[in-house]
DNA sequence: CCATTATTGGAACGGCGTTCCACACATGTC
DNA sequence: GACATGTGTGGAACGCCGTTCCAATAATGG
C-alpha cells in the first residue's frame, strides 16, 4: 500500500483509494456481492487488475473498507434522541436501512469481526447501553445481543438479496414460494411452521426488526435494578 | 438428479448422495469452508467431477444438504426438559455446540433461509415458544428474534474459524490481537469500545451466548400477560 | 538531464464451479 | 447369448475468479 504524498496528483482523475472504493460501491450496489471482482473493477476504472493491487491489499480489505464507508456514513449523525431506548433505536433503523439498501452488508459485517465497520456500531451501542443505566459486564452482555441480533438479521438479508437475483424473483414472490413450500410439510412434524407461513408471506421485514430490538431492550430493562 | 431405483446397487461402494455428504462433511471439518471443493471432493471420493453431479444440483445445495445433516443430528433428541425456558435453552445450546464443532454452519445456515436446515429450528423453537404460552402475532416475533439472535452469532462464528484459519491464528492470539487494537484506538471516539477490550480478550463465547438467550427470554416473558 | 522511485496496465498462473461427452455397466427383450 | 436401452461414470474443457509478475511509463530529486 501507498504511503501518498500529500500534496500532489499524478494528473487528474489518477487512481486512488477512495476512487476504488466508490467504483466498488457502485458495483456492489448494481449487481450484488457477486458484482465486485477485479475485473469488472479495472474495467470501471479503464485500468488494470494491477493498478488496482497498489492501492488495496486483497479484496477482503476492500470488500470491508466498501462497508466501512456505508456504516461510518448510516453512523455520522448525532443521537440526539431523548432516551437511551430511543436513541438504540434509532440507532438500529439505521442499520437496518442501510443493510437493506445495500444488502451485500451483511456479509462484509460478518466478515470483518472487531473491525472498524463493526467497531462503529459497538461503540455507539455500547454508548447508548451504559447511558440505559446498565453496569459492569452486563453491558458487554446487553450490546452482545443487540450486535449479534442485528448481525443476524443483516445476513439474512444479504443471503435474501442474493438468492431473490441469482433465481430472478423479487420478494414478493420469494416469500411466496417459501410459505408454499412450508405449507406442503408434514402436518404432524411441522405444526408450528405451517401456522405461520401465512405470517411469512405478509411480514414487514423492518417492522419485525424493530420488534426485535423492543423485545430485548425490555430483557435489557428487566435486569436493571433501580 | 437421479429418481434412484431402491432396489439394486450399481456395485458395492457405488456412488451415492449420501456418500457424496458424507464426503463433504469429512472435507469441510477438515479445512472449513473453502476446502469444500469439486476436485477435492472428487478425488476424496475417487471419481470425476462428473459424476459428482449426476447426484447433486449444485454446490449450494450440497453445502445445504451438509449442514442439514448436522442440524438434522443436532436435532434429533427430544426435548424432555422440565420447562419450555430450559427446553429453548437446551435447544440453542445444542445449536451453539453443532455451530462450534463446524463453524462452517454458519454460512451455510446463512444462505438457507427457509430451507429445511433452518425449518427443523424454526419449527422447534416454536414449539417451545408457543409451550411458553406466547400468542398469535408474538409468536412469530418471538421465533424471530431467537433464530436472528443464533444465526448472528452463528455467521461470527463462522468468520472467526476462517479468519483464524486464514492467519493461522488460534482463539487466543485471536482475540488479543483484536483487543490490541481496539486499545489504540482514540480515547475520545471510542471510550466504551476500550472499556471492554479487556473483556473481549477473556469472554467466553459458550457463556455469552447462553446469557444472551436468557435476556431475550426475559423480553419474551415480560410481554406474556399471565 | 539523468537516476530513481512511484504508479500503471496487461499477461499469465493456478484454482474454481460447471458443462459436455464418450464410455462402461446393469438390465429387459428376443 | 446378443443386443438395444437407459443409468451412472470420469475426465477434458470452458469461462470465470483472485492474485502475482513485470515491462513500460510518469513524476520527482540530484
Amino acid at each position: 500500500m501507498t504511503k501518498k504524498a500529500d500534496s500532489y496528483q499524478r494528473r487528474e482523475e489518477s487512481l486512488s483509494r477512495d476512487r476504488i472504493i466508490e467504483a466498488s460501491l457502485a458495483l456492489l450496489d448494481e449487481s450484488g456481492e457477486s458484482g465486485l471482482t477485479f475485473r469488472a473493477l479495472s474495467e470501471k476504472l479503464a485500468t488494470g487488475p494491477g493498478a488496482i493491487y497498489w492501492h488495496i491489499e486483497s479484496k477482503s480489505e476492500l470488500f470491508t473498507a466498501a462497508a466501512d464507508a456505508i456504516i461510518s456514513r448510516a453512523t455520522a449523525a448525532p443521537l440526539a434522541d431523548a432516551t437511551p431506548e430511543a436513541a438504540i433505536r434509532t440507532l438500529a433503523l439505521g442499520m437496518f436501512d442501510a443493510i437493506d439498501a445495500h444488502p451485500w452488508i451483511g456479509s462484509a459485517l460478518s466478515r470483518a469481526p472487531g473491525r472498524p465497520p463493526m467497531v462503529r456500531i459497538l461503540e455507539r451501542m455500547g454508548q447508548q447501553v451504559r447511558a440505559l443505566g446498565v453496569q459492569g459486564d452486563a453491558q458487554w452482555e446487553a450490546v452482545s445481543v443487540l450486535l449479534n441480533y442485528i448481525l443476524g438479521v443483516a445476513g439474512r438479508n444479504a443471503a435474501n438479496g442474493q438468492f431473490g437475483r441469482k433465481h430472478e424473483l423479487d420478494r414478493t414472490d420469494f416469500l411466496n414460494t417459501i410459505a408454499m413450500e412450508w405449507l406442503q410439510l408434514d402436518p404432524d412434524a411441522y405444526p408450528f411452521t405451517r401456522s405461520i407461513a401465512h405470517r411469512m408471506r405478509t411480514h414487514d421485514d423492518r417492522v419485525d426488526f424493530l420488534a426485535g430490538i423492543d423485545l430485548i431492550l425490555k430483557g435489557i430493562s428487566s435486569t436493571l435494578t433501580p
